[in-house]
DNA sequence: GGCTGATTAAT
DNA sequence: TTAATCAGC
């Protein structure tokens, strides 16, 4: 292979450091680097502005280390990745493309069939990790079956038999393919509209790889010992920062890893056990990011499709006056208001009050929390398909781990804990300022004469709660206690045997559209096009490992009739928005009964899919340094067993749920 | 040192 | 809500 020249594809590994692609196309000879901006490929999930904005600066950093190494990074504008990728490679000869791994849904589906594409043309493709500690197919329970709760996960990753892979240093030299055939396109990252708030994010963030590096020895050397101590706060400056570069790859998370591990150890033999604990829960919280690919990965449609079947049939409020007041920090609740503001303007949120906005958004407004995930894609900095999807699932309480569905969240009281002093509110809602401590996370309670002190006029200058908490409470016990008689209902259409005149009859799919007033923007269907057939190829140990996807179980987001840009609708609208004064709950629509009948029929449709899904590929096993490593196939990943173990404590006292998606029964008759 | 009620964190 | 840890007896 020596002297030939090798296309290494970027994507998010936005890094020359510990980067493997790059090394082995280094090693191989004659290197091109290309990047090929695609985001139609995305779907609804066209990258945000503050997320295309950082994209920008971090490509423009790599392009100088790679010149400083002596090659330049080539872009393409393109709407076909793959084909992209194949001009690139006729264009310079190449002999064989290099990338690292990505384990969002559309990336394994893209990666797939680019691999299939480039073979059938005679090119070599290998791919690496070097986004994660462990593959996901590594880390399986002792019958060979991937977890479903994050403990077990983490616990079983740091007990390994084998270390993560230590990082490589930078090359010392790039020897350069001929780019003369393969000039760059300009990509365009942000429109003029844009520029004004994207010059503010250049005062607080510097995005690029090398920059990663200097935040996290910032991290390690000051806010980690403290980490334990300080997480408990809403104010973000004990956090490490680390997330977008996480995201964009700019930091190798085994080099993090690493590093902590060894400051660990430093901190075990002084005995400094403050230090000792704070590296575990920041190594957990590693771990959690390492889970939302394990999990994306066995449960490719886990960013729209609940993993627990009966949240398929929670009637959630198909209410666009509460997303709006969500959205712009007008619930009346301070510590979400404040949260939402923040979000809006800096794109950037502590972790906890991710939680208590994500939290009240689905417990307290009933919304749905894909509607939720949209948005925290659109709008935040670190936006991350994977990382969101779970954290969405986890809230939702649709994880077998995840929060209860039926508790709800008092923003009072966590206002007290993560804000005692009500620093956080003020700073982000200027009109409580003056508002005392005792008073500031529930204004409505206040005196008149402390509100008139504090010039704050409840239902005009400051909301009044859009909902009531203890209204909130009875409103989630009538929907779940819906969502239950569907849930039976449904099951019931299912054991006597009437699926199949359902199933086939309509196009229904259980997904809710996202808000009509969002940009159509359909799906590139080549980009999401399933394979259904199996290749045979040899695998490299190295190589990706596709979970089978069924073209059914995709289309669902081909189908839904939606939108792309949540964040630009609310900057839009923002100034329109009355203030609610209390928002009159017979008002509020819910998903009507045909929205139900199709939920019911598209989760019939569902289990087709599953069933498809059950009959395809096959496994097998390949050495990794000595050790066996199982290959993916369907008995190992999936949708078989998964969530009806008896170890999950919500199904134990929800057993009705687990009768609909009893993923083993329909394994069994796939 | 062991019991008991309070506190807290939870993926 | 519950399990685990902690303070105080």
């Amino acid at each position: 292979m020596s002297g030939g020249v090798s296309i290494v594809w970027f994507r998010r590994d936005l890094r020359v450091e510990d980067n493997p692609a790059l090394a082995a196309g280094v090693r191989a000879g004659q290197v091109i680097a290309v990047y090929i901006w695609a985001p139609e490929e995305e779907g609804h999930y066209y990258p945000g502005r503050v997320s295309r904005w950082w994209l920008k600066q971090s490509l423009a950093l790599l392009d100088s280390s790679l010149k400083n190494l002596g090659t330049s990074l080539v872009t393409k504008r393109s709407t076909d990745s793959v084909a992209s990728l194949l001009e690139v490679v006729k264009s310079t000869g190449a002999t064989q493309v290099l990338f690292n791994h990505l384990y969002d849904p559309l990336s394994l589906v893209r990666d797939h069939r680019m691999k299939e594409v480039l073979t059938n043309n005679g090119i070599a493709v290998r791919s690496f990790n070097a986004d994660l500690l462990y593959e996901p197919w590594e880390i399986l329970d002792d019958k060979g079956r991937p977890f479903n709760t994050f403990t077990e996960f983490w616990d079983r990753c740091l007990s390994m038999p084998y270390d993560p892979e230590s990082p490589q240093l930078p090359p010392k030299k790039i020897i350069s393919g001929d780019l003369s055939k393969c000039p760059s396109e300009t990509i365009i990252f942000e429109d003029e509209s844009e520029k004004g708030s994207n010059a503010l994010l250049a005062r607080a963030w510097t995005p690029g790889w090398s920059n990663a590096d200097k935040a996290l020895a910032a991290f390690m050397n000051g806010p980690l010992l403290e980490y334990s101590r300080n997480r408990r706060k809403a104010d973000s400056a004990t956090t490490s920062f680390l997330s977008p570069h996480l995201h964009f790859g700019e930091l190798s998370v085994r080099k993090v890893f690493h590093l902590l591990r060894i400051k660990q150890v430093l901190w075990a033999n002084e005995g400094n056990t403050a230090g000792e604990e704070s590296v575990n829960l920041f190594l957990k919280s590693i771990g959690l990011r390492e889970y939302s690919r394990y999990m994306s990965f066995n449960h490719p449609y886990s960013h729209e499709r609940p993993l627990l079947g009966h949240l398929k049939f929670f009637p959630w409020r198909i209410d666009e006056g509460y997303f709006k007041a969500w959205r712009q920090g007008r619930t009346g609740y301070p510590l979400v208001d404040a949260g939402m503001r923040e979000l809006w303007a800096t794109g950037w949120l502590h972790d906890r009050i991710r939680v208590v906005v994500s939290s009240f958004f689905v417990k307290v407004l009933q919304l749905p929390w894909r509607w939720g995930m949209k948005y925290f894609w659109d709008t935040l900095l670190d936006a991350d398909l994977e990382s969101d999807a779970l954290g969405w699932q986890y809230i939702t309480g649709t994880l077998p781990d995840g929060r209860e569905f039926d508790r709800i969240d008092n923003p009072q009281f966590e206002g007290y804990t993560f804000d005692p002093n009500g620093e956080y509110v003020r700073r982000w809602l200027p009109e409580l300022a003056r508002l005392p401590t005792e008073w500031i996370h529930h204004p409505w309670d206040a005196p008149e004469y402390v509100l008139q002190a504090a010039g704050i006029e409840l239902g005009s200058n400051y909301p009044l709660p859009i909902v009531k908490l203890d209204a909130a409470k009875s409103r989630l016990q009538e929907a779940l206690a819906q969502m239950w008689q569907y849930e039976a209902s449904s099951r019931a259409i299912l054991e006597n045997g009437l699926e199949e005149g359902l199933g086939d009859s309509t196009e229904a799919t259980s997904l809710i559209a996202f808000p009509q007033d969002m940009d159509e923007m359909d799906m590139d269907s080549n980009a999401i096009r399933a394979t259904t057939h199996t290749t045979t190829t040899i695998r490299h140990y190295e190589d990706q490992m596709v979970p089978s996807m069924t073209t059914s179980l995709l289309r669902g987001g081909e189908e839904e009739e939606s939108s792309s840009d949540v964040g630009n609708q609310a900057e839009d609208s923002r100034a329109e928005v009355p203030i609610n004064q209390g928002m009159d709950d017979t008002r509020m629509g819910r998903t009507d009964d045909m929205q139900q009948v199709n939920d019911i029929t598209a989760a019939l449709r569902s289990m087709d899919d599953l069933q498809a899904e059950s009959s395809n590929t096959s496994g097998s096993t390949r050495e990794r340094d000595g050790g066996v490593v199982p290959v993916w196939s369907p008995s190992t990943s999936s949708f078989n067993e998964t969530f009806v173990g008896e170890d999950s404590t919500y199904l134990q006292r929800h057993p009705q749920s687990h009768q609909l998606v009893n993923w083993r029964r329909l394994s069994q008759t796939g």
